[in-house]
DNA sequence: TAGTGGTCTAGACCACGGG
DNA sequence: CCGTGGTCTAGACCACTAG
């Protein structure tokens, strides 16, 4: 593992262990190194990290500063997948898993030129039993090669990155709110007409190959989200 | 300006000028130490600078790649106060502009114990015509000391920022998905019960202040929102 | 195995903040 | 003025990619 990943780990165990919150000091930075006993160099790398999860914000001239705490409960939009914390992976229902050639719509979404093999999958998410997000996603088998329906019950970003080894490395994102259709608000257990945030999600690897594209419905009464602006645009 | 910046603003020309797009590769690291005349930890921090943005990925031990540029007529969320290209500020109708003491929900929300001044200021904000989004600010009048109804027809974050001289650093953002009521959708020229984002806002300053809190609702049929999920967390 | 990006160090000097 | 973070350099060595 990295240098600079370690001591930012090391940090944030800090700040939890001394139970500090929000516009708490953390040391100096000279006295992080001789702590940790690496380089400048490190340390700075090691606080950019944090700076960007939204741990910590730097003064010029006064010190390192302890960010609010990410809260729990909400979905955040800007971390891979959407759904840390707050979606349980146990609370999974596959409602279609099918191996088919890629769409139209989807080729275009994926920039793909050619028939493409692929999976389709449509899932509902639950939290503490009520109906989370309809989800509906293509994954080409260039690049996951293999996906069953068990596999679908669970985190299949998981599965793609610790099971077959493949890094997942960002992603671009396209919402609107809509009204839903009736098909949709009774998957949802909602009324046909009320409000919805609609994600479509596109995925690259670690090489810039998409591999993966997703339409994402949540639902507005079970559904809150935050998004922490990063610090620093170092 | 420091010379990361200006390496980084260079690169993001030479991609324009090159009329480069998704995947294509830009030079390597030593070729732009040279181009460039600053030393490699340099380059690195203007690349990671671009890596944040959405406007490079790195491949290591292949190259340097260009990701795909943002769309016009979507709202960064992300991106400070939302509305970069979108929002015309010419193009603001401010509805309500009081100097008034902080309400209680907003007191808790900013963290602030004792009774303060601020500026409350209602906006709408138009695209082409059309409503986009309702907008109720709150700013505190320790950090803003002056603001008028002619400054709230413009941009208040430019005007802070350049007239104030005064830097805004980061922001937590709350969303969820509603119903409108009667007054929102008749401002939002709507229907009640029409679907809407709310966005709740709590914006700080540089040595970690809040200065500002905000209510956003933005109307379904105008408004479409994107997300470029920064490459490397450096 | 050559090419290219990634990590890390040690140290110089700059810029801002607050007493 | 001193303390603290910010920028920059030069160079060593590691790790991954691709032909």
């Amino acid at each position: 593992m990295k240098k600079y990943q370690i001591v930012a780990d090391k940090i944030t165990d800090y700040i939890k262990e001394k139970g500090l919150v929000q516009g708490d000091k953390i040391p100096k930075i000279d006295a992080l190194i001789k702590m940790y006993g690496v380089s400048k160099a490190t340390i700075l790398q090691a606080l950019s990290l944090l700076a960007q999860k939204g741990v910590v914000y730097k003064v010029q001239g006064s010190g390192i500063f302890v960010r609010r705490p990410a809260i729990s409960g909400y979905i955040s939009l800007t971390s891979n997948r959407g759904f840390g914390e707050v979606i349980d992976n146990e609370n999974t229902k596959v409602l279609k898993f099918e191996e088919i050639e890629l769409p139209e719509k989807q080729q275009r979404l994926m920039k793909c030129d050619e028939k493409e093999a692929c999976y389709h999958v449509i899932r509902l998410h639950f939290h503490e039993g009520k109906p989370i997000v309809l989800e509906s996603s293509y994954f080409l088998k260039k690049y996951v090669p293999f996906l069953s329906k068990e596999i679908a019950k669970g985190s299949i970003f998981k599965f793609i990155k610790e099971g077959l080894n493949t890094e997942i490395r960002f992603s671009d994102k396209y919402m609107e709110i809509i009204k839903l259709n009736e098909e949709q608000a009774k998957v949802l257990q909602l009324e046909k007409n009320d409000p919805a945030l609609e994600v479509n999600d596109v995925y690259y690897l670690a090489k810039g190959q998409i591999f993966n594209c997703s339409q994402l419905i949540y639902n507005y009464k079970n559904s809150k989200f935050f998004d922490q602006s990063p610090d620093e645009l170092i």
